[in-house]
DNA sequence: CTGAAAGCGCTTACAG
DNA sequence: CTGAAAGCGCTTACAG
């Protein structure tokens, strides 16, 4: 018996999981790492001393020397949307079974300090992979710090494509395309529409599929209801006031997201309307207010869980396979399919 | 001139900005972490020379052989409620100008991996510091691995106090009292209540709140209208359906958060109730939710943005200033003041 | 299939 | 105030 003592004060490293197995450091080190060229008995062995003696390689040590620091990072901006977190938990989740970790880094695009802070973070804790989701998704500063590192990066729902990196989403276009010919085939024909700010992934595309909607049927969109709002719930109550206060206003308004559509609907209640039948809304995400506001919101559904699974699978699949440096890093773009869910906010316009 | 290229296709070391500052390693490495005993002038031309040569530290080499790895971990468990993502943002605000990063991790406390997920963040990262937030801030679990680790820890309103590690709070006890009494001012006399889920920060409390309140007014807590929900929207919606179809329903009722509060709204819109005159509502938390349903929640704010900052705050003199080994983590327990918005939900009951 | 040596980029003692 | 040496816990070549 060469192992003399399983308990001890500090933790254990490398060297002392070799001494109690019988082998070199090296041989652990493969076993750690799942490599071949070890005989089944032996990896049994350096096993069963890993367990006994809870062992946990220390991952600086491994980052230092190897490539990789098992650090993945999320970057996303304020208001980076309620579904963030959704994002991050499936994230987690998928990461984690592959040993990885995730950061996150808020940043705010108009901040000047923002290349500083992105080549932080890349640059000092060698990241593995980057996950960027709105705002930043499209963010030019962002982009070209992690591509100077040369490091694999997933944007998730970004406006415009790239050549670099990968990308998840949803085709916003045509949700939003849909969405406005649910209010068509209602009956509507005098259609609001609430826009999201500038230089946020997806504004330019709903506002695209609701016009394309419009021009399906003949009409073109009329500047006199279509408002600026900012994707907050504040941004967009001034924009309804507006709306509602027109000599011809409209009877149904799309909002840019659920958020800016909850604020539609209180403007709505407050003015004593009746909902939906003087007033159909609709907004976009599918956020879990959606469907606690009244009336519940007719909207897009973001498929928020798959998209954050698609991003982690796409990653991982770059991590767990880069054998030959200089080879590219291979790329995905995934499109996903989307759907419209109806609520009760919806209805045929009421008869003057 | 000595100092041959500035420009160089991989990462420049300590080595490499001790060579063109003409200084050894070890003064580079002073300066970097802003230790006494470096000449001005010796300081300044290093700081020159990291600057031209955009030198980072590596934090993995920092890590391996310093004490720290600038990493802080937020642990936390779904549901974590809607503002895990506004401490994130307080937590990261802070941490980002003293060099630290942001590390996440869920945890579902119903798990039987919790123990071993906790021990590899902890362990294999060497967190410098952890934020607990509910409902995981007080899992005897999680916390004994940390505590054993010997890592600074703050829990972000924790139910019970402990005699480890650090807390930030506000009393929710005397806010749900507040609350409550705001309702008996108006008249309210059968007042019903949608209890949290067991395990979760905060149920306990603000239950107890309630209860002592309606003793105020000498009046004793009727078990039959008094819900058990769930902190989500979906479970209050059976709860408060029961309590608006007893035969002497309530005037009033207190949801145990926000989210709840939504709910009961809900339901009484579909059941074709006046509200505030019919029902009054009133939540827990004050989240942006509070603001964007109809009516507007009366509710008690929960100062995130200031519990966040007290918990970083404490990390970060932690963190800054443990020199002498053996001494131990010194510890804070802050309870920041709370107050009741009053907003449109809440009304004297109506005449019957 | 296995292992001894060198080294990743820093920090910690320890000397001057 | 400054620096040369050793070492943190691993992984990467390189030999057997």
């Amino acid at each position: 018996m060469h192992r003399c003592s399983i308990v001890s004060d500090r933790k254990p490293t490398i060297i002392d999981v070799a001494r109690a197995a019988g082998a070199s450091i090296k041989t652990v080190s493969r076993v750690m790492n799942n490599e071949r060229y070890v005989s089944a008995e032996t990896r049994e062995r350096v096993q069963r001393v890993m367990a006994e003696l809870q062992f946990q390689p220390n991952k600086s040590a491994q980052s230092l020397k190897g490539d990789k620091s098992y650090l993945i990072a999320h970057v996303y901006g304020d208001p980076g949307g309620p579904y963030t977190g959704q994002i991050q938990m499936g994230l987690l989740t998928r990461f984690r079974d592959q040993g990885y970790h995730l950061l996150i880094e808020e940043i705010d695009y108009r901040g000047d300090d923002v290349e500083d802070r992105v080549s932080k973070l890349v640059n000092q804790l060698n990241l593995d992979a980057v996950v960027l989701t709105a705002p930043v998704t499209d963010n030019d500063t962002v982009i070209s710090v992690i591509e100077r590192a040369n490091i694999p990066y997933v944007r998730v729902t970004p406006q415009h494509e790239r050549d670099g990196g990968s990308s998840v989403r949803i085709d916003e276009r045509a949700a939003a395309n849909d969405l406005t010919m649910h209010l068509l085939a209602f009956g509507h024909r005098r259609i609001g529409f609430i826009k999201g700010p500038e230089h946020h992934a997806g504004t330019r595309l709903r506002y695209s599929g609701y016009c394309d909607a419009l021009r399906e049927y003949g009409l073109e969109p009329d500047p006199e209801i279509i408002e600026q709002g900012g994707f907050t719930y504040r941004s967009a109550l001034p924009c309804t006031r507006r709306l509602l206060s027109l000599a011809e206003p409209p009877t149904a308004i799309v909002a840019s997201n659920d958020e800016m559509a909850a604020a539609v609907l209180s403007v709505a209640h407050d003015r004593g309307l009746s909902l939906p039948g003087d007033l159909s809304v609709v907004g976009f995400d599918d956020i879990e207010l959606a469907e606690m506001v009244w009336p519940p919101l007719t909207t897009v559904k973001q498929p928020i869980q798959e998209l954050a699974d698609a991003a982690a699978e796409i990653l991982v699949n770059i991590l767990t396979r880069r054998k030959q440096p200089g080879e590219p890093a291979p790329q995905a773009h995934r499109v996903l399919p989307h759907h419209v869910v109806i609520r009760r906010s919806t209805a045929p316009p009421a008869r003057r």
